[in-house]
DNA sequence: CGAGTGAGTTCCTAATTGGAACTCACATCT
DNA sequence: AGATGTGAGTTCCAATTAGGAACTCACTCG
């Protein structure tokens, strides 16, 4: 299996991984959080090549997380703005940041501190049940086949993933 | 600036994405936490190569993500189990199973769905501020400057990241 | 003894990155 | 008018990585 191909099997994961997945995305993805919008910002405090750059915020707009908005006429300027869609990866990058503030920090500390706005507190933030507010973690959770992957379970052989067949464009797992 | 190199950047985000930002290298993590373990139970499931498979698991390995622990002798086998640092890297998988179901879901709608046994209900976690209990989001959240990057702010030029300097290897940014 | 298993390795080809320079459409300065 | 500057890409080539398929190793089993 390609790489290209994971958005196209049935887990939300690999779809997810589809669009944001790809080396430097979620560095792009954290800038835009801290109010980066413009083509050379990107460039300046990431480091990465223009070349790169651009493909990414390409498939980011082609994918519905930035959009493209006009600034300046003549020349034409445009920057890149996180959609409601984009805006709704920030648990991702605070997922992120969290595991490295608790795992990654050297002796210095950790690099950033998340306050909350609403009771002025340095947290950092934990995944709770929206249904009883109690905390959400990997001994508490069970993953059970969704509706469209019920819809495949009937003739499963176990693959979670496979490539897609000759033809038939559903004959692919989880 | 190199991939390779964003693990040395004073930035949380990147820290971890030098950790577990490579290609395959979440879904390895999405196996694991669905329990898999072995070498070729991680193959068949994801259809990666053996040849990056081995890279992922080894990196993972010396990162303290994974232990590797013997299941039997003769022929010694070894398993990959998540670490108490791994099991902590859940809220990053559950944010992008969530933000797959929620985007990416097709007109079969998810996936998967997650049951959280605590109170038996079907969910989507949401992030929550430990301190006063309250929703967490991009807009609520103010990110400030953390102790090691506080130290370096003394200096800075604005570029984010910067590549370590020929000899001196601290002066990096965020 | 021959076949099977689990976990890698090897080798070679195909994609994807990294670096650096170049382009284009204007705006401004001298 | 011509020179210089800006923001946002493009192009080209060398260096890394990933994809495929076959091969190896140390044993176990029938």
């Amino acid at each position: 299996m390609r790489w290209r191909e994971i958005g196209e099997t049935t887990c939300s994961v690999a779809r997810t991984l589809s669009v944001i997945g790809d080396r430097w995305t979620l560095l792009i993805l954290r800038e835009a959080f801290l109010r980066t919008r413009r083509f050379d910002d990107f460039h300046a405090h990431l480091g990465l090549t223009r070349h790169v750059l651009t493909a990414r915020l390409n498939t980011l707009v082609d994918e519905g997380v930035f959009e493209k908005v006009r600034y300046q006429d003549r020349p034409p300027r445009f920057e890149y703005r996180l959609t409601e869609k984009g805006l709704d990866l920030y648990p991702i990058v605070i997922g992120l940041t969290r595991w490295g503030d608790r795992w990654m920090a050297g002796e210095d500390g950790a690099p950033v501190e998340l306050v909350h706005r609403e009771c002025g507190h340095t947290m950092l933030p934990e995944l709770g049940c929206p249904e009883c507010g109690g905390p959400v973690n990997a001994r508490n959770v069970e993953a059970r086949p969704g509706p469209a992957l019920r819809a495949l379970l009937t003739n499963d052989d176990g693959a979670r993933m496979r490539r897609a067949a000759p033809r038939d464009d559903k004959e692919k797992t989880r």
